[in-house]
DNA sequence: TTCGGCAATGTTGCATGCAATTTGCGTCAA
DNA sequence: TTGACGCAAATTGCATGCAACATTGCCGAA
């Protein structure tokens, strides 16, 4: 348990820089996102609190936090409990996603600056460069940021808040897409072809492009996720 | 100050149900959409601790809760001031609720059960009711009622978790559109056919009555508070 | 007069203690 | 054996005190 959390710090004496309460909430996001702390399972103040090296009150103000952003649960006078996603919740979040990347996409084609073109087309080189060197965890943080950078050349401040947000609930589920050798070359590709569609200010396609692209990536994470489930099912008790 | 407070108490002796963080987080929330804590304006700890009888914990976990929704901003060992809105931001946030209310629109019409659509059709009645007595706030609030009810008919618990939010970011900004007798009647004649098609289950008609329904009320709004922008420019100095 | 530094005041961030509520367990009766 | 009841332990909700930080106003030097 205690390594667990060690292994996420990036330096052994941790410095928690800013307040103690915006520390410990990206701190409990990152060990829901990486699974340290397991869907639906209880999470008990005083163990965090022992572990973080903190006191409870930025602590049950990281909760609450978190809570909003739909990552744990707050049940009054009971506990705070990491939220348990079906399959179905997350492909409702995708569905979200790909709607607020419908309006971000054309948004995005008129509005973007140069800068902003440029900006994605390195990441897109970079993000290939990582594909290359088979680094998932680079992949996969430079795919995000492409995403996200695409949206916020719609210059819109309230799109770009929300879709942050419902990335951020559901990262932990969007690791297991490209596993499979042949999903991932595809997913680069498909990449390509946003990329592209973006410099050249082309909206309706990169809208669909994107579309196509969430849809093929979730339909294989999902399947990944549900045999995951299924061996975990096999291989534990369920408590 | 105080008797605005008191004004949107329910009962005289105020009854905090619930948690106190709860409790308070409403308070402030209806409080900002209110008015009674203007835009911009510092909120301090102290007056608000004194007016609302609670101590500070509480309230600093509602300040964290609704920075999240997007309300107010925390800047660290300074303080929380309620976030000021531009025209530009709310148009921002109207443009995310028409691309939500687009996906929405489709998928409820796929998915609406009988009972949901008998819903939305009674709350229609409702609502013409409330326009026809001239009470605004009930229309107002049956108006926001509808849209979220068509927005859950869609089934998808992430799509009515973030429309709701956004809603709530904005609501103070959307009294102004029915002001005029004549946009107020447009909306009416606007919201029937909207009712009807969501009776039909016609989604695609749905959708652009609703993206043509937004476009209009917010343009109507817009002008409205930026008159009211404009007379409090001339009321009161800056500050 | 204006600018920089410094003390005084006010405000926020956090730790901790206490009260209220829930939970777990043991006992007893049916 | 099962179920209900009641007490104790654990846990959460909240209030409050203290320390750290920011802001304001004052004073002196240029």
């Amino acid at each position: 348990m205690q390594s667990k959390i060690m292994t996420k710090q990036t330096s052994p004496t941790e410095p928690p820089r800013g307040t103690r309460s915006a520390y410990v909430t990206e701190l409990l996001r990152d060990m829901i996102t990486r699974g340290d702390l397991e869907s639906g399972s209880r999470v008990n103040e005083r163990v965090l609190v022992e572990q973080l090296k903190i006191s409870r009150t930025p602590l049950r103000e990281a909760f609450k936090i978190l809570e909003r952003e739909g990552l744990i649960s707050i049940q009054p006078n009971v506990g705070a409990t990491v939220v348990a996603f079906t399959m179905d919740d997350v492909e409702a979040s995708i569905e979200v996603l790909i709607g607020l990347e419908t309006i971000g996409a054309e948004r995005a084609a008129e509005r973007a600056t140069q800068a902003e073109i440029d900006k994605v087309a390195e990441l897109h080189t970079r993000m290939v460069a990582a594909f290359e060197d088979s680094d998932l965890m680079s992949y996969f943080h430079l795919n995000q940021e492409i995403h996200q950078n695409i949206i916020d050349a719609a210059h819109n401040p309230a799109l770009s808040r929300v879709y942050a947000a419902e990335c951020a609930r559901i990262r932990r589920f969007r690791f297991a897409g490209n596993r499979d050798r042949s999903r991932w070359e595809r997913a680069v590709r498909e990449h390509e072809q946003i990329a592209e569609a973006f410099a050249r200010r082309e909206g309706p396609l990169l809208r669909e492009l994107l579309r196509a692209h969430h849809i093929a990536g979730w339909q294989k994470a999902r399947h990944a996720l549900e045999d995951d489930r299924g061996a975990e099912d096999k291989a534990g008790p369920p408590s």
